[in-house]
RNA sequence: GCGGAUAUGGCGGAAUUGGCAGACGCGCAUGAUUCAGGUUCAUGUGAGGCGACUCGUGCAGGUUCAAGUCCUGUUAUCCGCACCA
């Protein structure tokens, strides 16, 4: 508390009798009862309509709360209480993602088990959540990191292993040749090892991965029927990509055969070269034929180097070399084109091989003009395919194309791809972006994969009933040489029986992503305690599905579409009621640094959430986060706007002395209240949270330029701040006289007959300047508006003397004359 | 390079369907209250002009009686990325 204010006895002319506004004092008070009656309790079987809200739930890192935390977390509270006040049993839970690589590595460079990090992080951000007065159910509270609750991350897992959906492969690890471990990708700073700064390479490594893919087409065609906002839509039906082309035969000179794909079998009669990845098995295979294959090996290693993500980063400049002495057949004209070898064709997308059409696609034509191969036009309508490439489809005339001269674009690519498959030289193909899920991780702080590998009968599943598969407990957690996961050193663990022959076998010791646990805890919430299963049938065809979820717009891809394809999975073999988890997705934007830029140590422009609420309170906290900015856009903290939230939270507070014992509402401030109860309650829905709060602040201000204010007024005031500011409205309910919690109160109604003013400001336009405002009888007609118009002094002298041409009138707004 | 967004006063932002640009807050100015002020209250505050007025939503065009909003082009910034053929 302190200085803010103290001493201070009057408030202009007007004397403050009421004592200071005391926010520690009755922030805790309140605090304390709401825990102590469960008034946030969500109740399994009730009768009432239910409603669940969903925030993620953050990764307890050492850092303790951001104050981007507290932006989802308070919207959706706002949600929360207010379906409360609208008669909902609503849940609204929280819980810890709390696996994963910061902690692990903490505890690598502390000597400190991740167990006992991950324990004092959760204290402390459970500690920094509840002096801001969220209402979550905190006796639902699930941590991803028990074992009672990975216990069924690890069944949700063998279900899959069981249905076919795991299956190992080789994949690409990063390895650091300093540390001679296995890194993530966020470990791996420009090419270089984070901690060691040596040269990172790619490793083949054998990994678990989950056939989302087989998903893709389900997770595109559903999001139809939610609501989730438009640009999330857009992005997960980008990520997932579907595109619809032709694979295509190219006889190569060795004989064998080269597939490709294409979304443009139009422009088949322009191709001028093949390029195919150099990891594609095709370019081993061709090694007799290759006469420059020492070029070509060391463009491989090369590659090799290179993650995807660098490949793509550093593409400005295109790469790529010649497979000398072998040529490919072009199927339509018999042309023998070049081979080549580029990074810039992935081996993961398509055929890992494409035909180039220079004139007709950007990366091509680049290329071509980089290595001087030649660029023919099929599709006439752009410039010289010489200076500038052109790819437009919507125009354009096939030429230099045999059977499809003359044609469009739209109409050629079927009429290719049918004459390639009467041919049998190609068939129709789609393709999906969305590639598997690589689900190993060789790092010790995730669920151990609950399988064993026996020599004998391979892969098994370890019985439902040895689940949870603990993590053993190990004083090293470093990553294994060769790039092993640290289980590998837990030799005792290791070695076991085979479930199946009881032979010697080996456990699996790589764990699962930090995704894991993530895609399915909403869920567990619905049922927490449960031993028997992950939730009961009951609750989960209660409380299915999520009604409402808030979150980054970072998690939009991954964790989205993660959490979609486990529920999908889940659906269909029966354990829960709803094809989609979620049914309302939003998302908010990020709050940065005073300076505008990400906040962050470094930057030196953190703010801590601690020392907000020791000086504001967290009622002044909330009502800044709200007030801050457009909800899904990001925006800079301020440290003087958060000032301007605490002093309308205390302008609220002085009101006190001004209210009088009257119920109902005051002739003069009536339509006021009830377009406020109108504006307030719409926006909250809206998610325009800075304007609701805006609307409260301009009904403030009227009320102060009041003598007085009637009981009835300032009750409506408070219980609709409530949602935003619950413990200083909950006092002054409290104060008033009001009934039980005001949280649980009635959400206030409006008359919308009463929202409409008798009389409206009418702007007057000549040839769309405005010349005259004035007030007019609300409810008037085009003609009657039109007609108190042109009685204007104004307009009269305006027009005199010029030809009016034409006038627009629209009733409630304005009208404009125009004249010549 | 691809995908998604954004651009409005000194600052954060507002403006259902095209219809008074700048609500609300900050900051600033003036005045009042106060022993005092990092307090509170009141009034004012886009720019230019004495003024009637004129100009003004990244930039350039266009549609319209009317454009922050619709269309075409363009620039800058932010986020994501797997050059997706």
């Amino acid at each position: 508390m302190g200085r803010r204010g103290a001493g201070r006895n009057k408030c202009g002319g007007r004397e403050i009798k009421v004592e200071k506004y005391n926010f520690s004092e009755i922030e805790k008070k309140w605090q304390e009862k709401w825990e102590k009656d469960g008034c946030f309790h969500a109740v399994n079987g009730s009768d009432k309509p239910k409603y669940y809200a969903l925030i993620e739930f953050p990764y307890p890192s050492g850092q303790g709360l951001h104050v981007g935390h507290p932006r989802g977390y308070t919207a959706l509270d706002i949600i929360a209480r207010k379906r409360r006040m609208e008669g909902y049993n609503v849940l609204y839970p929280i819980g810890w993602d709390a696996f994963g690589l910061p902690t692990e590595n903490y505890a690598i460079k502390n000597k400190i088990h991740p167990k006992i990090v991950t324990k004092n992080n959760v204290e402390h951000f459970k500690q920094q959540l509840q002096m801001l007065g969220f209402s979550f159910d905190w006796s639902r509270e699930v941590n991803t990191t028990d074992p009672e609750y990975y216990k069924w991350t690890q069944w949700i897992f063998l279900k899959l292993f069981e249905k076919g959906l795991a299956y190992k492969q080789e994949m690409p690890i990063n390895w650091c040749t300093g540390c001679k471990v296995g890194l993530s990708n966020e470990e791996v700073v420009n090419g270089v090892c984070e901690r060691c700064g040596s040269e990172v390479v790619q490793k083949r490594k054998s990994q678990w991965m989950l056939k989302i893919t087989e998903y893709a087409q389900r997770l595109i065609d559903d999001l139809d029927d939610l609501a989730y906002i438009e640009k999330v839509k857009t992005q997960q039906r980008n990520w997932i990509g579907r595109s619809e082309g032709a694979e295509v035969k190219f006889e190569l000179s060795s004989g064998d055969d080269l597939i490709v794909y294409t979304t443009r079998a139009d422009t088949l009669f322009g191709a001028t070269y093949v390029v195919m990845s150099p990891e594609h098995e095709l370019v081993q295979k061709l090694k007799p034929q290759i006469a420059n294959w020492d070029d070509v090996a060391d463009y491989m290693a090369q590659a090799a180097k290179k993650s995807e993500f660098e490949r793509t980063e550093l593409a400005k400049d295109k790469t790529g070399v010649q497979l000398e002495g072998v040529y490919a057949v072009n199927p339509v004209n018999g042309a023998k084109l070049p081979v080549w070898i580029s990074d810039y064709v992935l081996v993961t997308y398509g055929t890992g091989a494409i035909m180039a059409v220079p004139a007709h696609d950007g990366r091509d034509w680049e290329f071509a003009k980089k290595f001087g191969l030649p660029i023919i036009e099929v599709v006439a309508g752009g410039k010289n395919v010489q200076e500038e490439v052109y790819a437009d489809v919507a125009q354009g005339t096939l030429v230099n194309s045999g059977f499809l001269d003359g044609m469009s674009v739209k109409e050629a690519i079927p009429a290719m791809i049918d004459w390639l498959e009467k041919q049998g030289l190609g068939k129709r193909k789609v393709n999906f972006k969305l590639r598997d899920w690589v689900f190993s991780r060789q790092r010790y702080w995730g669920e151990p994969i609950p399988l064993v590998h026996c020599d004998k009968c391979g892969w098994v599943a370890i019985p439902e009933s040895e689940l949870p598969l603990e993590l053993p407990e190990m004083k090293e957690f470093e990553p294994g040489e060769n790039g092993e996961s640290p289980l590998a050193k837990a030799h005792d663990w290791i070695n076991t029986t085979c479930p199946h022959c009881g032979g010697p076998a080996q456990r699996e010791t790589d764990t699962m992503p930090q995704w894991a646990g993530s895609s399915w805890y909403f869920l567990r919430y619905m049922d927490p305690h449960n031993s028997d299963a992950l939730a009961s049938k009951e609750a989960l065809e209660y409380w299915s599905p999520v009604d409402w979820y808030n979150g980054g717009m970072e998690h939009t891809t991954l964790h989205l579409l993660y959490s979609r394809f486990w529920h999908k999975f889940l659906y269909d073999i029966g354990v829960v009621p709803t094809k989609e988890p979620y049914f309302k997705r939003t998302s908010h934007g990020m709050i940065l640094g005073e300076n505008n830029e990400k906040m962050s140590k470094s930057r030196g422009n953190v703010v801590n959430p601690d020392e907000v609420v020791n000086e504001f309170g967290a009622d002044a906290f909330r009502t800044y986060e709200m007030f801050i900015g457009a909800f899904d856009q990001s925006t800079p903290w301020s440290q003087q706007g958060l000032r301007g939230c605490y002093k309308f939270i205390e302008r609220v507070w002085n009101l006190q002395d001004m209210v009088t014992n009257e119920e109902g509402y005051s002739e003069a401030l009536e339509k006021n209240v009830h377009k406020t109860i109108k504006k307030v309650g719409e926006d909250y829905e809206r998610m325009k949270y800075n304007t609701a709060i805006a609307a409260m602040m301009s009904l403030v201000n009227d009320f102060y330029k009041a003598e007085s204010i009637t009981k009835g007024e300032f009750m409506t005031l408070i219980t609709l701040l409530n949602p935003v500011a619950p413990h200083m409205t909950e006092e002054l309910w409290e104060r008033f006289g009001g009934e039980g919690y005001l949280s649980l109160a009635p959400w206030p109604s409006y008359d919308e007959e009463k929202t409409h003013d008798d009389e409206i400001e009418i702007v007057v336009q000549i040839n769309g300047k405005i010349r005259d405002k004035m007030m007019i009888a609300a409810g008037l007609d085009k003609d009657g508006t039109e007609k108190a118009a042109m009685q204007s002094e104004k307009v009269k002298s305006e027009i005199n003397g010029k030809t009016v041409v034409k006038v627009i009138a629209v009733p409630g707004k304005l009208v404009n004359i125009v004249v010549k």
